[in-house]
DNA sequence: CGCTTCCTGACT
DNA sequence: AGTCAGGAAGCG
């Protein structure tokens, strides 16, 4: 669900309450949520007593930095959410995990579809996933640049928007701005990694960090279930040019918008603004 | 590489 | 019943 801008703003919004709060009780009700460990007990048990020192991100991940080492990390995948309640609230239907503060305060995590996860790691590393051993430059960070860029798409037959949603290759990017991205390039999605030249390159990389800057401003995307870390909805929903409106008129120029399929992902652009060289 | 799988629900 | 969903690991 939540790609770069809807992340960095539950860490922004969750921030000052998880700070400096201790844990004093986990109820961790579903075992596929604890990744690491694996059982829900040990889990509640490892984590109980512990104190936020600092909430980080990196790519999709949020990582709370526990004072005297080790990090809870959690990615939301699909569905997941967290959300920060000043005191203990209803339950929601799919609540997964509650953390129990010092101040009276519930961290509860809510995911429907259970593909997110929580991992408890140690500063060796241990119970780390090996995704976010493995993550690309942040997207918004001077060691993504345009050069970095083309060298990840060089001699690429697959097509571009894959290259973009390997986080191997750049951390944060999601569907929702690939699509944007791309059509703020006047790129299209399918076209092949490789054949883009050094104008291109430069106009996505610049199209990316705009799409991704924008949603962060405008704290992210809420289409169904994306909240930030206080239950609010972000503004990013109404300002996307493409994604979600398959068949709507481009607003570039008017010309109605295609939904396909790339990379197994549904995919929404404009075929005129992005219209695909011969062949791809 | 590209396709499938994980999981559960909403919608056509 | 079939399709799709903001993600990414796993498998040929």
């Amino acid at each position: 669900m939540p790609e770069l801008p809807e992340v960095e703003t539950i860490r922004r919004t969750l921030a000052p309450h998880v700070e400096g709060r201790t844990v004093v009780a986990a109820d961790m009700d579903d075992p596929l949520t604890c990744r690491h460990p694996a059982d829900p007990a040990g889990f509640a048990t490892r984590l109980r007593g512990r104190t936020v020192a600092s909430l980080g991100r990196r790519g999709k991940y949020l990582l709370f930095e526990l004072r005297g080492g080790g990090r809870l990390i959690v990615h939301l995948r699909m569905a997941g959410r967290l959300w920060w309640h000043a005191g203990p609230d209803a339950r929601e239907r799919f609540l997964r995990a509650r953390l129990h503060l010092d101040d009276a305060s519930v961290l509860d995590y809510i995911d429907m579809r259970r593909l997110g996860g929580m991992y408890l790691a140690d500063d060796d590393g241990t119970g780390t996933p090996a995704g976010l051993l493995t993550l690309g430059p942040e997207a918004l960070s001077p060691g993504f640049s345009p050069p970095v860029l083309a060298a990840a798409l060089r001699g690429r037959r697959t097509a571009v928007k894959s290259v973009l949603l390997d986080q191997r290759v750049v951390a944060g990017i999601g569907n929702i701005y690939a699509d944007e991205a791309l059509h703020g390039a006047g790129i299209h999605p399918a076209r092949r990694a490789g054949a883009l030249r050094g104008p291109d390159v430069r106009r996505l990389h610049a199209a990316i960090v705009a799409a991704l800057e924008e949603g962060v401003r405008a704290q992210g995307v809420s289409f169904s279930l994306y909240r930030d870390g206080e239950g609010r909805k972000g503004e990013m929903g109404e300002r996307l040019r493409v994604y979600g409106r398959g068949g709507q008129p481009c607003y570039t120029c008017g010309t109605t918008l295609a939904r396909t399929r790339v990379g197994g992902r549904g995919t929404a652009l404009c075929p005129r603004c992005q219209r695909p060289p011969r062949g791809l």
